[in-house]
DNA sequence: GTCAGATCTGACCGATCGGACAGTTATCAT
DNA sequence: ATGATAACTGTCCGATCGGTCAGATCTGAC
């Protein structure tokens, strides 16, 4: 796990990283990240066991957060549970901008990926939150609109600075739950 | 365009569909669609002329849909535009549910389709149509958010009836964007 | 220097991909 | 019946895929 870092090691996250944000998984070989990290496709299966053990190193981190939050979650109810799901989401996602891209493109294969195999079931506990607790239609539509509303906004790139993405995007989620977004 | 319907082009069309949906374009092979279909490879590539002509075929009508929504949407300004804007996005979204789950995995890919030249404008225009004409961030944001939330939501089932999905992904949509759903 | 282990390469492998093509079968007007 | 055309199949092709492997090269401890 706390391995030596290897610069090409890292080099090699970061191409897949932006090549998988961009083509997707299935879209990007092993010869395209070789070539933009600019080593042999042996190097690249040398420092890694697989094409899939690359994505899921660069998953891990974002499905870590994930879990953090629905631990956060616990407990909470109601109002409560609504605006800390939204400001955790909400940061999340933009912590993880290319990570939500990756896993918006490729959602039937992923989720049965191994080191994701939680997330569904995070992501629904996640809802329940968004919904405060409600299960009507309604409350359950809202919640869901927030998920792609926040994971769609943060993916792409507006050019518009973090902490003002940060604070509508915010805001914007309290207003579709129906909630005023004045609140402290 | 207005050939014969042969039985077999038509079950096609909708087994590639749904598998494209599933697992993607870059997922599916035409081995698999064949198998679904209930034909030979072959029969696909004398049907249709590439894997790429059917996806072209699939996702025509939804472009020409959201084409037909741009004409509907030019005059209008502010409130007008934003509503007109909401429920039309919103009915092309249940429409094709299918069709944006296949964009929407495949986004990179796609805009550069030839058949899809036209969407990242069109998209743009429904973009400032839903901010009310303004420029300001945060109505910018919460129009890409708006895009978001309709195509996330209509795309995934979740087990309500359409009716109700539409409506509540309206009156959401319209929260989003800090309008009253009251209205008409 | 030298030697061991880490690092990296070129060549190669089987599988699968989209697609081409020659030939076979079904359909149907005459 | 027969000929023409549409519909379809089996087979093959080149390209590309993820992955393996034997060996070359680099590195630092001794």
């Amino acid at each position: 796990m706390a391995r030596p870092p290897s610069a090409l090691r890292e080099h090699i996250l970061r191409s897949a990283l932006r090549l998988f944000s961009d083509s997707g998984y299935k879209g990007t070989s092993l010869h395209d990240i070789a070539q933009v990290a600019g080593c042999s496709k042996a190097a690249l299966l040398y420092h890694f066991a697989s094409k899939d053990a690359i994505l899921t190193e660069l998953l891990t981190p974002a499905g870590e957060g994930l879990a953090a939050l629905r631990t956060r979650l616990v407990g909470l109810d109601g109002e409560q549970a609504a605006r800390a799901a939204v400001t955790g989401f909400v940061d999340l996602a933009l912590r993880f901008r290319l990570e939500v891209r990756i896993l918006f493109q490729d959602i039937p294969t992923m989720t049965v990926h191994p080191a994701l195999g939680a997330v569904p079931a995070t992501i629904r506990r996640l809802l329940t939150a968004l919904a405060g607790g409600s299960t009507a239609p309604s409350d359950t539509i809202a919640a869901y609109m927030v998920l792609g509303a926040v994971s769609v906004t943060a993916a792409d790139d507006l050019g518009v600075p973090e902490e003002v993405l940060r604070a509508e995007m915010i805001r914007g989620a309290l207003r579709t739950l129906g909630r005023e977004p004045d609140h402290p």
